[in-house]
DNA sequence: TCAATCTATATGACGCGTCATTCAATGACA
DNA sequence: TGTCATTGAATGACGCGTCATATAGATTGA
C-alpha cells in the first residue's frame, strides 16, 4: 500500500539520483575531455595526492573509496600505463605496494583538481 | 591551491558518493537476493506500474530516469525475457511502443516495491 | 620449523551501461 | 507527392566494475 510517506522516499530518492548522476557526468566528460582521464582515476589520483607522506597506499586506498579492491587495482593499472602514478614495493610487507605520483601525475593532477572542485562548487553549490 | 571551501567540498562530496553507494548496493543486493531483478529493473518497473494509464511508455521512461535511452531499452529487454513487461506497439505512432505489467509483473511489483521502501527509509533517514 | 591460516594484490570471466550507428516511421515543405 | 530531416527504438562493439579465484608473502602455534 503506497503511502505518502513512501511517495516521498521515492521523490527524495530519486533526486538524489539526478544529481548525484548528473554531478558525476559533468565531472567525468571534463575530465576526460580535458586530461583523458575518468573521474574515478582522478579520484585515485586525488587520494594519492593526499597522502603525500608514504605508506602501504594500495590497501589504504581501498578503504577510502567505495570502489572494490578489484576496481583500484585496475584503475591504477591504467593510471599506471598512462605514466601518473607508480607502483613501489614496500620493504616491511612485500604483498603490499605504496604508489607514488610521478611527475606527469602531479602536474596533471594540480590541473585537473581545480577543475574537479569547481565542478563540485557549481553542482553542489 | 587548496582552500579550505575545496576541502569541504571534496568532503560533501565523498559522502554523497557513500551514501549513496550504501543505499543503492543495499537496495540492489536485497532485490536480487529476494526477487532475482537488479535495482534498474525494479526502478524501470516502478515507473511502469505508477503510470497505469497507458501512452507510449519508452520515450516517457528515458525523461524519468538519468538512464541511457539505450540502457533503458536493454533493461527492458531482461524484464521483458523474465516475463514481467510486454511491450505494445503503438497505433498512433508505430515507431513508439508502450509497456504494460504482466500479471506476474504486477505481482512481483508489489511484493518488491515493500521491501525497496524499507531499505529506503532506513537509509535516507 | 613446518603446517595451517590469513592478508595484500592481481587476474579472468562475466554482466551491464554507453556510444555510435542503424532502421523504420513521421513530419515538413516544395 | 517526393525529398530531406527528425524521431523512437534496437543493436553491436567496447570499457569498466564485480565476483570468485589465484598467488605470494606473512603470521600463528604446536
Amino acid at each position: 500500500m503506497a503511502t505518502t510517506r513512501d511517495r516521498q522516499l521515492v521523490e527524495q530518492w530519486r533526486s538524489i539520483q539526478n544529481s548525484y548522476f548528473r554531478t558525476a557526468g559533468a565531472i567525468d566528460r571534463a575530465l576526460e575531455a580535458k586530461f583523458d582521464i575518468g573521474l574515478n582515476e582522478f579520484e585515485i589520483l586525488d587520494l594519492v595526492a593526499e597522502s603525500e607522506e608514504s605508506a602501504c597506499r594500495m590497501k589504504a586506498l581501498g578503504e577510502r573509496t567505495p570502489m572494490t579492491q578489484s576496481a583500484v587495482s585496475k584503475v591504477v593499472d591504467r593510471l599506471e600505463k598512462a605514466g601518473l602514478v607508480s607502483r613501489q614495493t614496500c620493504a616491511d610487507d612485500r604483498r603490499s605496494l605504496f604508489l607514488e605520483l610521478t611527475e606527469a601525475g602531479r602536474a596533471l593532477h594540480s590541473s585537473a583538481a581545480v577543475e574537479h572542485r569547481a565542478l563540485l562548487k557549481e553542482n553542489l553549490g
